[in-house]
DNA sequence: GGTGGATGCTTCAAATCCGAATGTCCCCCG
DNA sequence: CGGGGGACATTCGGATTTGAAGCATCCACC
């Protein structure tokens, strides 16, 4: 089964995904072990937070936590009933609403953010001196600019 | 929401979390386009493939997965009822059971590997020169032993 | 200003996934 | 031997996720 990888890459392509798979799930573990939040949970109160009125469309939204319309809309309300984000339709296009942070949800988030950092900080950071810190990143940052929907990848593979 | 992270870092683990995901998601898509088999499937037959006698017990396929017992459950039963693997059960220990790899799983494993490998080698690893390889693999290999189960964690933070 | 196709989001049914409870069986210790 | 605690896998109910279908709105063009 090896026919196409050699066995440096193949031995790489399998730590990654099996240590990335180990790390998501310690991560979620932890997240939930000490306050109220999925990881996706986490994830949408951090980008609404950063957003400019604390509030992102749902397409939006979606595209940045790489979810399909279904599950967002699907996570969005369950946040919702919790009270952590409202909705809202969207005054520009009355097709679409935006996810607005709310007041618990903030609270939410600025009580769990010390200790999801420090599970971060633990499983993975920690370990990592500044040259391979340097080298995921640019490595992360290329795959995702090369993965993100966008781009019309036809001119970019002359082969 | 920076207190425990520098920037780099942060910067660092937001390109890691955004890209895995858009790569995991869109290496299931490429192999239901052109194999019958999820990512998971995929994955239980490489296992079995390369284990003796093409077998596996379900705890350990299910740690070598990072899968829960239920999920391991409820996966090898689906891909039973598709004819990809067998379930037998455990002669050395009657509690247990092992899944098979059946021909037909063979087959399919066979078929879909090299669409599989060129996926991964198109979306991720051609762009990675070695020293990024060599890099990702000991990052990663030592975030795998750090994550796996079986060891006792309790000296190792001496706080 | 109308209309056909696209877009943004939701809804629905079905598939998948999780954690707790369960049923079997192993093994240690009396 | 003969419990009893522990380990292995499954089942069960409920939560999540998916893809397809649906609905409302926008927009380019006539």
């Amino acid at each position: 089964m090896t026919e196409s990888l050699d066995a440096e890459r193949m031995a790489c392509w399998r730590a990654y995904i099996e240590s990335s798979q180990r790390l998501f799930t310690r991560l979620e573990d932890d997240l939930r072990a000490d306050s109220e939040l999925s990881f996706a949970d986490y994830h949408v109160l951090v980008l609404l937070s950063e957003a400019p009125g604390q509030r992102l469309r749902m397409g939006e939204l979606a595209g940045r936590l790489v979810f399909s319309p279904s599950r967002l809309t699907y996570q969005v309300s369950s946040m919702q009933r919790r009270g952590l984000v409202a909705r809202q339709s969207c005054p520009q296009d009355r097709r679409g609403s935006e996810a607005v942070l709310t007041a618990a949800g903030l609270l939410a988030l600025r009580e769990a953010a010390p200790h999801h950092l420090r599970s971060v900080r633990a499983h993975l950071m920690d370990d990592l001196d500044d040259a391979e810190v340097a080298c995921l990143t640019r490595v992360f940052e290329r795959l995702g600019r090369r993965l993100r929907p966008d781009r019309d990848d036809s001119s970019t593979h002359p082969e």
